[in-house]
DNA sequence: ATACCTGTTTCCCG
DNA sequence: CCGGGAAACAGGTA
C-alpha cells in the first residue's frame, strides 16, 4: 500500500539504521528498480558509510549516507522497505540489503515498478529539492487546489488527484477516500467544481492525509473504522454512510470505487 | 487459464 | 508547444 502514509512508516522502518555503518551491500542486479542507477557505484561508495538521513516526502524517499551519497527510493507499486537480522539471506525478490551492525535494511519489490536513485553531492539531490509542496505543510493551501482544477479543467477529478506534482503521496485508495468523503463523483469534470466542492475537497484532503499517518504512518496498520477502505474492494461493499451499495468502476485509468448515494454528477 | 492490481513513464492523438 | 488518455512495465493473487 506504498502511498503517503505507507511510504511513511516504510521510511520510518528503515530509520532503525540511523547512526549505523552499512557493513555490506547486497544486490539483485537483474531488478528493474535500479534502472536508472549504476549498480557499481553502490558497491563502491556504500560499504563502510554511515546513514544519517532518512526523509519521505509523498512517495519518494531519500536516505543520505556520509560521504555525500544519496539514494532515493520509490516503492512503485509492490516495493516494500523492511528490517531484518544481520546475518539475513536475501530471498527472490530484494533487490537491495544493507548489511548494518544490529541488522540489514532490505528492499523488496516483486513487481519491479519501484525506482532506486544513487548519487554523490554535497548538497542533497535536485529532483528531491524541486518536489512539489507536501498536502500536510501549511503552504498546501485551497488556492494551489484551485489552480490545478482550473488548468486540468478537463480531467476527471479523480485522475488529477493522483497527478504528484499537485497532490504529492496520493495513492488510489486515498483518492477514493477523499472523494467520498468531500461528496464528489470521480468522474466529475474538474473545472466543473464549485467553490463549495473545492473547499470540501481541500478539507477533505488534509483530513484523510492526517487520518492515515496517524494510523497507518504510525503504526502500519489499517485506516481508521468507518473509511471506505474497508469496503472498496469488496464485491458488494457498503457504504458507511448511506449504507447502498458501493460501485466500481475505471475512471482516469484506475479503478474507482463510489457511494452512488452521495458522490453525484453536477 | 483469465483477469485483475494501493504507480509511473512513454507514446500517440488532437 | 500543451493536455488527455491508453499502453507498457512484471509478477503475484484470486
Amino acid at each position: 500500500m506504498p502511498e503517503l502514509a505507507e511510504v511513511a512508516h516504510a521510511c520510518a522502518r528503515w530509520k532503525t539504521g540511523l547512526n549505523q555503518r552499512v557493513q555490506a551491500v547486497l544486490i539483485n542486479p537483474r531488478s528493474r528498480v535500479f534502472r536508472e542507477c549504476q549498480i557499481n557505484s553502490l558497491y563502491e561508495n556504500l560499504p563502510k558509510s554511515t546513514l544519517r538521513y532518512a526523509q519521505a516526502h509523498g512517495k519518494q524517499m531519500l536516505f543520505g549516507f556520509s560521504g555525500n551519497l544519496w539514494l532515493g527510493a520509490h516503492l512503485g507499486m509492490t516495493g516494500s522497505l523492511d528490517i531484518q537480522a544481520t546475518e539475513y539471506a536475501p530471498s527472490k525478490h530484494d533487490a537491495l540489503v544493507l548489511r548494518q551492525p544490529r541488522q540489514s535494511l532490505v528492499f523488496r519489490d516483486p513487481r519491479q515498478f519501484g525506482r532506486i536513485r544513487f548519487e554523490k553531492g554535497k548538497e542533497k539531490p535536485e529532483w528531491w529539492k524541486s518536489l512539489p509542496v507536501p498536502m500536510l505543510h501549511l503552504d498546501f493551501r485551497a488556492e494551489l487546489i484551485r489552480s490545478a482544477l482550473k488548468r486540468h479543467a478537463k480531467r476527471p477529478i479523480k485522475a488529477l488527484l493522483l497527478d504528484q506534482r499537485y497532490f504529492p503521496g496520493m495513492g488510489n485508495w486515498m483518492a477514493d477516500e477523499v472523494l467520498w468523503r468531500a461528496r464528489i463523483h470521480p468522474a466529475c469534470k474538474s473545472g466543473d467544481l464549485e467553490e463549495g466542492l473545492r473547499l470540501a475537497l481541500f478539507r477533505q484532503i488534509l483530513f484523510v492525509c492526517r487520518g492515515a499517518m496517524r494510523t497507518v504512518g504510525s503504526h502500519g496498520g489499517d485506516p481508521p473504522s468507518g473509511w471506505l477502505f474497508h469496503q472498496r474492494w469488496k464485491d458488494g461493499g457498503i457504504c458507511p454512510k448511506s449504507n447502498c451499495l458501493l460501485v466500481r468502476d475505471t475512471i482516469g485509468g484506475r479503478t474507482s470505487c463510489w457511494s452512488p448515494a452521495l458522490q453525484v454528477m453536477n
